[in-house]
DNA sequence: AAGGTATTTTAGTATTTGCTAAACTACTTT
DNA sequence: AAAGTAGTTTAGCAAATACTAAAATACCTT
């Protein structure tokens, strides 16, 4: 799957890792949900997710930069919405491994 | 999708957020992808993916603690496989999102 | 039991992360 | 232009991560 164009190796599993990483914050992974029906504005997230706002703004920025999420500013707002949405398909399979009974308990 | 029912939010997020911060290594991500085709003890990893063989063992520790792998003992070695398939599944729409024209500068 | 191979564990370190609080910038309303 | 609202950026810190090298454990062969 990843490791088998010869050299291509390593570089190509470390974007995809990136990715992953995007998503490896509970913080971006409740962000990135929520946008799946619609765009929402910075403040909007704050109370679902219960964090500063600078802190969602730097979320926010992590997965734009990864070309994750786009940003259109209107007026005083920005409101953002997915970008790339072939990872809702993504979520929609992490899902699928979490809400299983046997689902990967920790040791 | 995760953000959706009230005070779960977050406990469940977290869970999935840990699946996906286990493959957001490219160590740890080669190493799964390359026991899609089947079983592999330690040593064998090390020339394809370049590290030490203390490394990839903790790199497996991990991703046997979180579910993914699992790990037998026959004889001298130890053998790894995947525990958890879904999350081939779950690769393979990584890999989609990767392998587009459009795939994701980061900045 | 001695020596070899396979794997794990430990200790130490450098880097990265996630967060907070506060300062700053931008737009809007009055 | 002053004050309010929305969002971003910065500095600083505590905790987590990834790695290396070396020591420890486990099994196998002779």
């Amino acid at each position: 799957m990843f490791g088998e164009n010869g050299n291509q190796n390593y570089s190509e599993a470390k974007r995809a890792s990136r990715i992953l990483e995007c998503l490896s914050s509970p913080v971006r992974l409740l962000i990135v949900c929520s946008l799946i029906d619609g765009e929402k504005n910075v403040s909007e997230f704050s109370p679902k997710i219960g964090t500063t706002k600078g802190n969602i703004s730097q979320h926010l920025r992590i997965l734009e930069d990864n070309g994750i999420l786009e940003g259109e500013k209107r007026g005083n707002k920005v409101f953002y919405s997915i970008k790339n949405k072939k990872i809702i398909k993504l979520i929609r399979e992490i899902k699928k491994i979490c809400s299983e009974k046997n689902s990967s308990s920790a040791k």
